[in-house]
DNA sequence: TCAAGTTGTCTAATAACATAGACAACTTGA
DNA sequence: TCAAGTTGTCTATGTTATTAGACAACTTGA
């Protein structure tokens, strides 16, 4: 690829980290693979080695590769592959690689349902609901934050259930739901804000998937509306196809 | 570079332009307005007035505004949002709401698939592939760069075709491929790199949505493979659920 | 063991970025 | 007309980015 933007105003190094970055992202750099030496890479960007170097140690100081002396510099992080289907359970999709589950509460409360929350779960303005804020984890590393909405009416005391059970599926049990599906499913982007960032454990300004979603019983009544914020530099979500 | 900001491999002239032109797009400055004094800007960015003015210059370059001595510099163009929403499969996003698709043609060049890209199309690592890199917009919004790979020998000059024809399916028409779905879609998200940026008409440090997809024939055979960045915030996604 | 290739760390020179101050040329409204 | 405020242009100076070269320290495979 071509480089030299002439007065781009994005220095050089940056321009280098951003490139390897996509590779990574891509595939074409994989997870514990060796990436190409400094001074390949100072050549493929016809740039010079300290440049490279200068890339390279933004990377490694956000832990995505890690230098060996006398080796290589070495992949480090992989994104877990998140599917995104009608039955998505984000302890199975976290379980079926390999990794352990978690679920944190971070906090619960009540409170009437804005116009856009009714709309979404069948109810009128005003109704009380129940929102919980989670955060859910594989292995140590903080994967998104969720914050569900549920009828305080037909859930009463979810924060405390959830609290005890730490799973979606489990309060949904509790309370006689043994069946439901994901209804509607919107994907966009944003950057984190301060309070997610610290959760998250990510850097200011990293970009997370913010994903809305519906639930519906077998029936195909709403019973909960989700907004989560996914870190994107740790997740990948899959899109079934026909 | 400044105090405040430990070298994050952008030139201050570029956030101050970057800046102004988000004020522009999300209407803090409407078309026709007058911006703040050179020396006001300065002020809020805590910046010379130097470097406002290359910021300013750039965006006059660009159109977006225009300065007139003595009086103030004044907004040229409005930068409107086009949010894309949509009911249809990603495949049809862009085209869709009524507004009419452009595709631009960035290059196309020839080169041997990687093994990622092997796997995807169903080809053998080293097989010579044609790469499309191409710009589509809604109206005259940049919405995404998608970078699209063929195998060179199925589709012999398709660089070329795709110039002449501008859009994907036509281009698969031309070698008489009526009738393809999308077989796999994955979202993610990342921050816009430097050379996107330019073409998307995205300020630094916005994030974009990466989307990778392989296509195939009504056989299952794959035909191609592209990975697309979107503006995220002129798009949202909407997943259908069974 | 040895040679080739790797990352780590120096020094040095040049180009681009950023700040500072001063003044000219122009517009606007009182 | 005049004062205040605006953009345009100049000189000067310090900081950061980028390139260049050399060598040390280390790893790997023959």
């Amino acid at each position: 690829m071509s480089m030299q933007d002439a007065a781009s105003g994005v220095a050089l190094w940056r321009q280098v980290a951003d490139g390897i970055e996509r590779g990574i992202a891509d595939g074409r750099f994989a997870a514990g693979e060796r990436l190409p030496g400094e001074t390949e890479i100072a050549e493929t960007y016809r740039v010079n080695r300290h440049t490279v170097r200068r890339a390279l140690a933004t990377l490694a100081e956000r832990g995505l590769v890690r230098a060996e002396r006398g080796s290589g510099t070495y992949v480090e992080a992989p994104r877990i592959a998140y599917p995104l289907r009608s039955r998505t359970r984000f302890s199975e999709i976290v379980g079926a690689g390999g990794r352990e589950p978690r679920g944190q509460l971070i906090g619960a409360s009540e409170e009437p349902a804005t116009r856009e929350l009714a709309k979404q779960l069948g109810l009128k303005t005003g109704t009380p609901l129940i929102r919980i804020e989670a955060l859910r984890l594989a292995d140590r590393t903080p994967i998104c934050i969720g914050t569900t909405w549920l009828a305080a009416a037909q859930f009463p005391d979810a924060g405390r259930t959830y609290e005890r059970v730490r799973s979606m599926t489990k309060l949904l049990a509790h309370y006689g739901i043994r069946d439901y599906r994901r209804a509607s499913t919107r994907v966009t982007a944003a950057i984190v804000d301060a309070t997610d960032a610290i959760r998250l454990d990510l850097a200011l300004g990293r970009p997370v998937l913010v994903v809305d979603s519906t639930d519906v019983d077998a029936s195909g009544r709403p019973l909960l509306t989700t907004r989560a914020r996914f870190a994107a530099e740790r997740v990948e979500f899959l899109v079934e196809n026909g």
